[in-house]
DNA sequence: CGGAATCCAGACTGATACTG
DNA sequence: CAGTATCAGTCTGGATTCCG
């Protein structure tokens, strides 16, 4: 991982420092409702990595009750995130994969992430300070 | 708003397909606890408009309770987000603006505001399907 | 005006037990 | 193995009230 990489694209330039409430904040709202919870981000990391069986996911994750696992999936699914495939076979098998949109959206979230992982530090410098000052 | 450009830009790929659980996913997680209630968002949004005071803020959001600001304004504080100084008039006067390192976490949420208004109608569809097909 | 403290209702989580 | 159902504990957000 952190190899280096050169990307060109084109994006368009609706800050949230813009408008009042519009039409974009309000979808920013949706998707961090959807993946603002405990486990989705996990759950999507996971799958990015390719098709993967329930019980394998949970291993994977670690510390995931088998309902909130369910749950997470049902919700992914029912966005059209992840796609799941059923086998009836005995006993039986189900494989879940991210969806062509499921897989766009890993990008912007390695954005954030990469925010996230400078910005750590200062973070916690910040935490402690401001902590220590109210005693 | 919604003008077009292209960017090039250095990125770091290290994605959440990557490795187990390593630091960035963790770090993920840890912007979206802070950054993912039902708040934060839009009082960033609000306040990468320019310093605004507490009142000020909370009109232009509409529907906030002055308890859930306070507590969003001392959470993003707390974390070096946001700059807030009080003068001690009368009446009292508090101004809240965004710290460089809470400008900066705009840019990576723009991103991720594109991603969601370019998603937002595919994912509306795939949800009213799934709740069809679940009767 | 800005903020803290208290109280309360609802949502979310997780352990457990049961089904196909 | 995959998924559902139930139930109890926790956490969150909001209304209210009082203080500087």
């Amino acid at each position: 991982m952190s190899t280096l990489k050169t990307e060109t694209r084109a994006v368009e330039i609706s800050s949230l420092s813009d408008g009042e409430d519009h039409s974009g904040c309000h979808a920013l709202l949706e998707v961090l409702d959807r993946i603002g919870d405990k486990w989705t981000v996990m759950v999507v990391g996971v799958l990015a990595k390719g098709p993967t069986r329930f019980n394998a996911i949970q291993r994977a994750i670690g510390g995931i009750s088998h309902r909130m696992l369910t749950r997470t999936l049902r919700g992914l699914e029912r966005d059209g995130m992840v796609e799941r495939r059923a086998f009836a076979t005995i006993p039986p098998k189900v494989e879940y994969e991210l969806s062509p949109m499921g897989r766009s959206l890993v990008s912007p979230l390695d954005t954030l992430m990469g925010w996230a992982q400078a910005h750590r530090p200062t973070i916690e410098v910040a935490r402690s300070g401001f902590d220590d000052r109210s005693d």
